[in-house]
DNA sequence: CCCATGATCAATTACTCTATTGAATAGTAT
DNA sequence: ATACTATTCAATAGAGTAATTGATCATGGG
């Protein structure tokens, strides 16, 4: 094998990984899973496939080594292969929320007037928990905080937030967050939470982020 | 825009940068732009292939975001649009090198046993060079050690290692470095300096890499 | 001003995947 | 047995891909 076939092969085997990474759907799941392992048929719920499409194309981020998955009684669950799946992941992201025109305009146009959520950053976050000066909610599904969330965050499901305002404090800021950046969850639950008077503002970033900053977690239970 | 929609064309313009890295020439493109800014007929010659497809190939990538281009005189000189992008592309080359056992067969068979050219991580490369102690020697393209290289470190390209063996010191260690931990100039060069008598070794990592952790570099002078 | 040079473009060829659905199948727990 | 989950298969419909060739367009030197 000559150098010119090595370097065409070891890029092309590389270039799998891109090929994985080309479909939205399937960058959908790897988000998915990077908030905790699922089922093939949550997962396809949660993103609005058909449970076979959801296979095909889990299948193929199996091939590509991003993704594991064991059999747990009647259901598969699949999870990310490695943490620096998530980083990858997370790298295109920033880079397309940084450059991609397309994705600011997107964000601008569905997600409007972010600023005014006064977002806070994972640090600020983290000092002022210390602190006790602060009340986080995770607003992300239950089945989510259950796997991993910030140590010391209340799980209210943003689907449940409005009857179960009277749990949340009215002397300290609340600081809601999700998935992610691009996750909407944590900006409709800070809305809702001005609407009835309480100081509320986002985190900047999610769980995920958290976690691989190293900052405190928990997992399992079921409150605080 | 429900959700769904907003979600949908989101994750799909993010794809738009997995797509850009679903093919073995883009990555190489992306990894010899790594070693510095490059016109495209020099980037067609490294990369095998001609100008008009080299060129189509950069426009791919040029319209994800990952390269920008400006016009030099007769030349377009390509470079990465971001640092974030190398990030990127290491992360799915470690990656891959780590978990695509495709990629560890190519590579035991093509390069061979390189266990024996003891290779040097740059943290203890950093630290000796401090100590006087080692010869550095950059086997890459001089055009690629103009742009950038480790400080202290001389440019033998491998082409001309032979022939200018009498340049190098017989009572230090010598080590040689290229692109990155795939690029095959720093192997061959040692294995030359070892048939020469020569102590040398490999550095784990490229010229990139150095970088990208702030170790220090130096650029445009031809020597030392 | 003209021409050599470098890069892109347009048109073309020749495919190779791609995503998706619905039905069949395999495996597993009760 | 049977209800359930996930995978596989077959079929469809379509989109997109990589590459080549020759034309075109800028640019700078003579």
């Amino acid at each position: 094998m000559g150098q010119r076939a090595f370097k065409d092969r070891l890029y092309g085997e590389l270039a799998a990984i891109g090929k994985a990474l080309a479909n939205g759907h399937r960058l959908e799941l790897l988000d998915l899973l990077a908030q905790g392992d699922r089922s093939v048929e949550d997962l396809a719920r949660e993103a609005a496939l058909s449970v076979a499409n959801a296979s095909a194309h889990l299948q193929v981020l199996r091939r590509a080594r991003l993704v594991d998955a064991d059999k747990r009684g009647l259901h598969v669950i699949y999870r990310l292969a490695a943490p620096g799946v998530f980083d990858l992941w997370r790298r295109l992201r920033d880079l397309g929320g940084v450059r991609l025109a397309e994705i600011e305009r997107l964000v601008a146009t569905y997600l409007g007037d972010r600023e005014a959520l006064e977002a806070v950053d994972k640090d600020e976050l983290r000092r002022r928990l210390g602190e006790g000066r602060v009340a986080v909610v995770d607003v992300r599904p239950v089945v989510e905080y259950r796997q991993g969330h910030i140590l010391g965050a209340r799980s209210v499901p943003l689907a449940e937030l409005e009857r179960r305002l009277a749990e949340l404090p009215r002397d300290r800021e609340i600081v809601a967050y999700c998935r992610g950046p691009y996750c909407v969850f944590a900006d409709e639950a800070v809305r809702l939470l001005r609407q009835h008077g309480f100081r509320a503002r986002r985190l900047t970033d999610g769980f995920p982020e958290w976690r691989a900053a190293g900052y405190p977690i928990a997992s399992g239970a079921l409150a605080s």
